[in-house]
DNA sequence: TATGAATGAGTTTTCATTCAT
DNA sequence: GATGAATGAAAACTCATTCAT
C-alpha cells in the first residue's frame, strides 16, 4: 500500500462510504465498516477527513458532482412540459439506480436528529435548488404557468417529493405506486401544457 | 415504583420512546436512554416490549391513534378543494408541531436500511392511505379531476410528500420555504376547483 | 391453570428440564427457557425448587429412576461375558437415544467448575455404581478374570467411558467411531470369556 | 501498557483463558473475566481474537502444542506394553497436574450444545488421534494384538476414555478410584503382553 | 502517510432471583 | 399455588477516536 498515493486513498475511502452508507444506511456507516470495504486502515478515515461524518458529506459530495454532470445533460434539451416530466422520470430513475438518492436522504434524515449536520446538507442542497429552478425557467419562463407558481416554489416542491419518494420505497416495495403516480403525472402534463402557451404579442 | 402497574409501565416507555425518537433520531433511541427518559429500569424494555424496535413501533401506534382521531375531526367537514388545501395545511402544522410526523418519518428512514421494519410500517401507513383516499373521494368523487388524477394517485403523493416535508425541514430551517409552497397551493386551489364542478344532468 | 395441581407443574418443569438441558446444554438451561418449554410462569421453578440446578437435579432424578429400571431388565439375562457386552451395547444405545447419556455429562461437565454441585452427583452416580458392580459380579465372581479385573474397579470403568462416550460424539458426528469400538468388544469378548470359565471342583 | 506489543498482550490473553477455563469452566470464561485475569482491556478479546471462542481455541492450541511436545518424549522409549500402561499414566497425570486435560473437556463440553465449535474441535482432536495411534502401531504392529484390537479403534477408545476421565474427577474426589484403576490396568498388562510376541519365523 | 494497538463508553439482550398480589 | 412485574448485574460485541511508531 506504500505506492498507495493519498489521493488514491480517499478515493478508496470516498467509495466505501458511498457503498456503505447506500447498502447499510448512516447507522451502518461506522468508520470500521467503511474502511474495511474500502480495504484500508479505520485510522484513515479519521487522518484524511477527520470524522465519520465529514466523509460521509464527502460521499455525497462526489456523487452530487457525478450526478449534476449527468442531469445537465439529461435536462438540456427539454422545452415542454412534457419534456420536463420525462426527464423528472428519468433523473428519478438514474438516482434510483444509481444509488445516488439514498446518500442524500440518509444524510438528511441523520440530519434530523444531529443538528451539526445541517447547515452542510442546507450548503449542499443550494445548488440542486437552483438547477430546478434554472430548468423550470427555461421552461416556464413568462408563462402563466409560471406566474400561478413561481419556479422556486416548484423546485422546493420537487425536491420534497424526491426526498420523500425515497423514502416511499419502504411502503413501495414493487415500486408500482410510485409507477402509478409518475403515469398519472404524465397524463396530466399536457393540460399544464395549456397554461405554458405564450398568447401571440405577448413576448417577454 | 412496586406499586406501578404495568400498564403505567409500558405507557411511561412509549411515552419515553416517543420524546427520545423526536428529538434524538432513530439512531440515538437507546434502551438505555429510552428508560432514563422513562425513569424506568432498561430491561423494562425487553420485559414488556421484547426489543428496542418494537417499543419504538409501539410508540408510532399511539401517535398514529391519535392524530387519526384528531385528523378525522380536521376533515370532516371538508367539502372543496379549497376546504382540502385548508385542512391538508392544518394536518401537516398539527403533526410538525406536535412531533408526530417525526415519530414516522424516523421509523421509515431506518426502515430503509433494516428491512425486517419494512413489513411493520408498510401495516401502519395502510390505514393512512385509506383515510387520505376516503377524504379525496369524497370531494372529488365524479369529477373530471378525480379521473385525471385517481384519489389512491394523489393518496400516494400525499404521503410521499409528507415524507420529504419532514426531512425538507432540514434545508428550511425557518420554515419560509414550506410555508411559500403552501401559499402557491392555496393560490392554484381554485383553478383545480373548476375541474371538481359537476355540470347540470351529469349526476353520478 | 387453577386446575393443574402442585404435582402436574413440577412435572412439566421436569420434563421441560429434560428437554431444554438435553438440548441447549448446561449454559442454556435457564430458569426462563425451562419454563416457556414447560409453559409454565419462571417464577415456579424457585418456587417449586429453590434453584435452576435443583431442578436440574431432580430431572436427573427421575431420568435415572427410569433407566434403572430400564436397564435392570435389560441385564436380568446377562450370563456370559458376551451377553455383558451385548447388554453394554444395548444400554449405551438406549441411552444416546432416549438423550439421558446427555443429562448426566452435562451436569457432571458443569460440576467441573461449580463445586457445590459434586456432591450431589457423587450421591447420584453411587447406585450406578452398584449397579454396574453387581452385574459384573454376576457373571464373574469367583472366576479368574475377576480376580484380575476387580468388578468394582470395571464399573468405574465403564461409568469412566459411558461419560467420555457421549463426549465423544462431538469428535465422531456420524458415530462411525463408536460403532467400530463396539465392534472390536464384540471380538474380543470370546476371549475374555475363557477366563470366566469355573474349572471343575473349583466351586465356590 | 502503550509499550506492549500485541505478541505480547495476544500472549496475556492466552495464559488468561487458559486459568479461567481450567478454574471457572466454559460457562464462566466470559471476556470480561479473562480480561482481568489477563490485566488487559477486555475490548481487546475482539481486537485480537474476534470472539470469546476463538480465544478459548487459541488458548487450547497453545496448551496442545505444548502437550504434544511432551508427550512425544515420555513415549519416545516406549517398547512393550507395559512401557505404554506407564507412559499412558505418566501422560494422564501430567494433563490433570498441568489442568491441560480439563482445557479440552470443558470446550468439548460446550461444543454439545454449541454446534458451531464443533468443526475446530474435531480438527483439534485429529492429530491426537493420530499420535496415539503411531504410538500403539509402534508397540503393537504386527501382533496379534493389533490384529485383535486394531490401534485406530484403541486409539478411539484411548480419547473417549481420557475425556471421561476428566469428568470423573467430580464423582472422585480423592481420585483413589482412578488411582485403584491405573493399578488395574497395571497388572493387566504383563498378559495382554503375551499377544505381542513375535513367533520366530513370523516376521513382518 | 499509514498502521495497528489500545481504550472506555456504548449497544442489545438475558440472567437468577424477589416480591406484592 | 401461581402470576407477572421488577431489578441490577452480566453477557458478547462495536463504537469513534487517539497515539506511538
Amino acid at each position: 500500500m506504500a505506492v498507495d498515493s493519498a489521493a488514491q486513498t480517499k478515493d478508496r475511502l470516498i467509495t466505501g462510504a458511498s457503498h456503505v452508507l447506500r447498502t447499510a444506511g448512516y447507522g451502518g456507516a461506522s468508520a470500521r465498516v467503511i474502511a474495511k470495504a474500502a480495504e484500508v486502515n479505520s485510522a484513515l478515515v479519521f487522518y484524511h477527513f477527520g470524522s465519520v461524518d465529514q466523509l460521509l458529506l464527502a460521499a455525497l459530495d462526489r456523487s452530487s458532482a457525478e450526478r449534476m454532470a449527468l442531469h445537465r445533460v439529461t435536462v438540456e434539451s427539454v422545452r415542454t412540459v412534457e419534456d420536463l416530466v420525462e426527464a423528472a422520470e428519468q433523473i428519478y430513475h438514474d438516482d434510483v439506480e444509481g444509488g445516488h438518492i439514498t446518500l442524500f436522504t440518509e444524510l438528511v434524515a441523520a440530519a434530523l436528529a444531529k443538528p451539526e449536520l445541517r447547515a452542510a446538507l442546507t450548503e449542499r442542497a443550494e445548488p440542486w435548488a437552483d438547477f430546478v429552478e434554472e430548468t423550470l425557467n427555461r421552461v416556464l419562463a413568462g408563462s402563466a404557468l409560471a406566474r400561478l407558481m413561481p419556479p422556486r416554489d416548484l423546485a422546493n416542491a420537487a425536491i420534497t417529493f424526491y426526498l420523500g419518494a425515497n423514502l416511499f420505497t419502504v411502503l413501495d416495495p414493487d415500486r408500482s405506486r410510485i409507477q402509478s403516480l409518475f403515469s398519472m403525472v404524465r397524463r396530466v402534463a399536457p393540460r399544464a401544457k395549456l397554461l405554458t402557451m405564450r398568447l401571440p404579442g405577448r413576448r417577454r
